[in-house]
DNA sequence: ATCTGGCACTCTGCCTTCCGGAGTGCCAGG
DNA sequence: CCTGGCACTCCGGAAGGCAGAGTGCCAGAT
């Protein structure tokens, strides 16, 4: 008894003013997930009735005290009961919540919807909605990157004498192209010859690697030819480099009228920043490298979605993760769950992204 | 006198019981207007102040009865102004509107900032964005569709022995490519071959008319080769078939906070109707081939779009329209200004697709 | 030392009531 | 055919009242 004090003392170093016993911890527990059902400030008559504590309801209000004293509960007036605040979920999302793993069937029919899928983007737009069905909140999935991905294939089609079109294809199916003004006319001969020897050093490598294995081509060639090469090679590096190109996809928006009751106030900051591709992008790519990240309320640095909560991870083909995908809703929100489908969703579109 | 009576009686067969006399024309042209700026019934007294009818307000008030009675206009609840139904808001769009143009700077403005754009994507993306905010509403865009554009290169590249990407891409700039799994290893002559006779046949046409022009094609080829050229030209008809592969770009769905106050049920079903790719399409489709189209509030066939209006408008390159774009609004909207802007950024983009 | 039952207190949410204001329809007179 | 006047209706907000839920605290029980 004495040791297991102990250790909670040490645990709870960086949680609280004073050491959260055993069940100080379940009574946060059930008010989180009671308020998460209900919607509502939960008092302590409706918590030991719901979840069997062993205690009254008045030892029960003490432990409240103590926790709203800890900034872990809120009460949003007098004799009303209490809400988790973001410090609250926090302490719920990293001790006391278990990810809720999704359900056999839940599985089988998540892998049947995605294998369905015919190409990149429909697999992107599959997975966007599946998310957003499973999780009734804002999904957002992230086009595999450039950056991370290899070159399967680079192509380049003369469009007329001195206009190339260049076009890249990477191993996940993302394909990217651009139109090249040659200074000057290229024979089709030179135009073979740089398409084998691009493919010949670039194809399976990551992207980000490219520009030096290429760096010396041009001196493979006849001088005459050498601005042409260049100039492709130019726009080249320039498609690989460019990382504004990431796109993301999004669906389940109309899940937000389910926020709260005080809507427009709640619901109009959100669309906005959900319109801003550069803001779901930082979003996303504040996602730690592995493992699922969650950000809660205050914690995520975009006032317009103060009230929110971003449940993200990365996917990818093989052990790397190639982009990141999430959801986003409010901070009173079924964690476990939410992680639960967002790994597996996760999981599975890594999975299909590696088979094809 | 006695000639312009009749006039108005043949104009208004259709849209009323009475004929409508000048006046009353203008009391629903002023009802409309004053609607549309106050989102409150409007009441006779207010009427006259704010509009110099040049009559007393009960006469007014006799107008509003017939115009009721009509059907242009209903009453809330008894003792409260009138607002405008969606037939009323027919004729004001038929007869008592003229579309507002933009000025100058308005259209430097549109101009500028589309020529910004680097792509087909980005064109889109921008029109888009533009729209909403020129209009305050949620503004949609289609991509030029495939079945409008003209072929500017088909390009064949070899995967694997028996695996071929196939790379569609049209005079729009935009690019379709698949995947073909041939019958059979396919030489790198025979593709060279193939890829040489497609765009010879095929490159300039309109993607409809390429069939026709391919059909014999494997004829040209030796005994061994037509199961390989057969595949790949299937999958070309395919592609070229595929108009479910239409894409629409949305945007501005944050005004649709501005939609009225009863919040959630106005909004929900709007937001539902916009995920729903198939609605949008099947609503930009419903456009009238030239010329503006609105739809008012019940004229929609969709039932979570019931309450609002969609303004759209073909836009293409030269005098024929490739694609359509819109925006959707609440039924009380500034249609002139809504129509102008339409009619303005459809111009625009038209202009810069030609342009590039 | 900790839990518990009891009690007084507070506050919200809802319902009812109650006007003031806006708007109407109708009628009689210009 | 228009207009001023008038009685009527109804919405919307303000004020008051009441039940219910929840709390904090204290004294007694374990």
């Amino acid at each position: 008894m004495a040791n297991e004090r102990r250790d909670e003392r040490l645990i709870d170093t960086r949680a609280g003013v004073r050491p959260l016993d055993e069940r100080r911890l379940a009574v946060l527990r059930a008010i989180v997930q009671d308020y998460v059902g209900t919607e509502e400030p939960v008092g302590s008559k409706a918590l030991v009735e719901r979840h069997n504590l062993g205690v009254s309801p008045a030892t029960v209000r003490n432990d409240m005290a103590a926790l709203e004293e800890d900034g872990f509960i809120h009460q949003p007036h007098t004799s009303a009961g209490r809400i988790p605040t973001d410090k609250g979920y926090r302490l719920f999302v990293d001790r006391l919540a278990e990810v809720k793993p999704m359900t056999a069937p839940e599985r089988r029919a998540i892998r049947h919807f995605l294998e369905g899928a015919v190409d990149l983007d429909d697999v992107v737009a599959r997975t966007v909605r599946l998310l957003a069905q499973l999780t009734r909140q804002v999904a957002v999935v992230q086009y595999p990157s450039l950056t991370r991905s290899t070159v399967r294939h680079i192509e380049l089609v003369a469009l007329a004498p001195a206009k190339v079109m260049l076009v890249l294809i990477t191993n996940t199916g993302r394909v990217e192209q651009r139109i090249v003004d040659c200074p000057g006319t290229v024979g089709e001969t030179v135009l073979a010859d740089l398409r084998a020897k691009l493919n010949a050093n670039a194809a399976g490598r990551r992207l980000p690697d490219v520009p030096a294995t290429l760096e010396d081509l041009p001196n493979a060639f006849e001088q005459a030819d050498r601005p042409v090469v260049s100039t492709v090679l130019a726009t080249l590096f320039e498609t690989l480099a460019e990382q504004n190109e990431e796109r993301i996809m999004l669906a389940g928006t109309a899940n937000l009228t389910r926020f709260g009751h005080d809507f427009p106030l709640t619901i109009q900051p959100v669309l906005e920043a959900l319109e801003e591709q550069v803001v779901l992008l930082r979003l996303l790519g504040e996602t730690a490298e592995s493992g699922m990240t969650v950000r809660i309320g205050r914690e995520i640095d975009y006032e317009g979605l103060n009230s929110t909560s971003v449940v993200s991870v990365g996917y990818g083909s093989g052990d790397q993760s190639v982009a990141k995908l999430g959801v986003i809703g409010p901070t009173r929100m079924d964690y476990p769950g939410t992680m639960g489908a967002v790994r597996a969703v996760a999981r599975y579109v890594g999975q299909i992204l590696a088979e094809s």
